[in-house]
DNA sequence: TGAAATGTTGGGGCG
DNA sequence: ACGCCCCAACATTTC
């Protein structure tokens, strides 16, 4: 006789190996069947951003390829989840669903009212630490990193990984849509050519990026803050897909490692965590700052200026390499995303969330949690944020962090012979560069405006 | 995971 | 020798 199926929910754990959903379903005994459904039509759901579009179909077929030569394979469909999940236990006659933990708030929702009805077992599959194993003495959510860090360090090790099981019991597997039904990948115009040179999307690559950064783990507290250098591991797409567990990579870097390499390196990973644990209690993070204070924040309109940071245009040397190293390459190194956001937020004086959306729409490795934490982080309305008159000046941060202008030579070419001395201020030269535009706000007025603008906010606490 | 304004100190030029 | 000033260097405060 054949025995009913389980499913096995695919969502941002694309990956075969330390997959504890795909354990615990190969653990029924019963037939698996893998399945991943593109939700764009859930009210409310963030469906991926046009970077990750491209990366999600090409880790799904590399997802697929590493099921096929298991004995399985992948069922694709497309539609929300709350009639796909029970269309397609309907189909199979499976018996239950086995997914990853899903943390953002519009998935919680819809999974939590299909679990009256199928039962869904959830795994950690996407974090160290589950939101709510976490506490302070009191039993409440942590608000501030360092508390939160501490009491992770004093857990025991983060789980142990598991292997990727060598089959995958087969099963009768239902209609699939195809890739190239989904359209995933830019056609007209193809821009994807700057992400396909930066990354390897699927299993095998995150395992290649990550060996590749193990030798940097040791000197990472120190190379990290240098734009113009490989000092960060790059691995953020991969663990935004779920291609890699954090568990993998914490217990690789330690083995690879010891001291403040490592230990800054962990923090790294830590504060995904600590994004996650604020998303889970605090579900409105992506759209509504934590501090009430900040919904009356006097917030600009203004589209052009809007445009001018998104596409690199900003006069602002760093910001601009920045940007365009994030539209050409779906990635920004961690410390220019903290300068341009902190000029959009605080120079341009635009509210956070419209950064947040360019962020979802070409990052790579956005994520919900990462990406509102970061978000508010900064804009200085988020949990243990950084204080708002907290002002980066991009010319300082550029000669501090990009000293003789190596990153923004490599992304803005118009300053390609400008002299180090004036690489990151060349508004302040005799004669600066023509084809470089002049910047759309002076910093001096900038800062001052965005202090001007706290005071409305600050004094209506008081 | 700041920057700018303001305050303090101490060496050295100079009348 | 002395007081005075300048100012770099560093520290503190403020946003």
């Amino acid at each position: 006789m054949t025995q009913k199926p389980v499913l096995l929910w695919f969502r941002r754990d694309l990956r075969l190996a330390d997959q504890p959903a795909l354990d615990a379903a190969i653990a029924t005994g019963r037939p698996v069947i893998p399945v991943y459904i593109l939700d764009e039509l859930t009210p409310g759901a963030w469906a991926p951003g046009g970077a990750q579009r491209w990366w999600l179909h090409h880790s799904l077929a590399s997802l697929d390829a590493d099921l096929r030569a298991r004995g399985s394979g992948l069922v694709l469909r497309r539609g929300p989840i709350a009639t796909e999940l029970p269309r397609l236990m309907a189909e199979t006659g499976a018996v239950e669903i086995h997914a990853g933990l899903a943390i953002e708030p519009w998935a919680r929702r819809v999974i939590d009212g299909l679990a009256r009805q199928i039962p869904i077992r959830s795994q950690m599959t996407s974090l160290l630490f589950h939101p709510e194993e976490i506490r302070t003495g009191g039993g409440t959510p942590y608000g501030v990193f360092t508390p939160f860090s501490r009491a992770c360090l004093a857990r025991t090790t983060p789980r142990t990984t598991l292997p990727a099981p060598d089959t995958i019991p087969p099963a009768t597997l239902p209609r699939s849509d195809t890739l190239a039904e989904w359209a995933l990948l830019p056609t007209a115009p193809d821009w994807a050519a700057g992400l396909r040179k930066t990354h390897t999307p699927g299993e095998a690559g995150a395992r290649a990026r990550l060996n590749a950064f193990l030798p940097h783990v040791a000197a990472y507290h120190e190379a990290r803050d240098i734009p113009g250098t490989a000092g960060t591991s790059m691995l953020s797409p991969h663990l935004a897909h779920g291609e890699i567990s954090p568990a993998a990579v914490w217990e690789a870097a330690g083995r690879a490692a010891a001291g403040c390499g490592l230990e800054v390196f962990r923090a790294e990973l830590l504060w995904r965590e600590f994004s996650a644990h604020l998303l889970w209690h605090a579900p409105g993070l992506p759209e509504t700052p934590l501090k009430p204070a900040y919904a009356a924040f006097p917030w600009r309109k203004d589209d052009r200026a809007l445009k001018a940071w998104q596409r690199g245009r900003t006069g602002i040397p760093i910001v601009d390499a920045g940007m365009r190293q994030l539209y050409a390459t779906g990635w920004m190194h961690n410390r220019v995303r903290m300068i341009t956001a902190s000029f959009l937020i605080k120079h341009l004086l635009l509210p956070w969330q419209s950064g947040e959306a360019w962020f979802w729409d070409t990052l790579v490795d956005a994520e919900l949690a990462a990406n509102a934490a970061s978000w508010q982080w900064v804009a200085g309305s988020g949990a243990d944020a950084a204080p708002f008159f907290r002002v980066f000046n991009p010319s300082l941060q550029g000669q501090k962090f990009d000293p003789d202008g190596t990153y923004v030579k490599a992304w803005v070419p118009e300053l390609i012979n400008i002299p180090a001395k004036h690489i990151h201020a060349p508004w302040e030269m005799p004669y600066p560069p023509r084809n470089y535009p002049a910047p759309i706000v002076d910093l001096a007025f900038g800062r001052k405006r965005a202090l001007d603008a706290l005071q409305t906010i600050t004094k209506s606490v008081a």
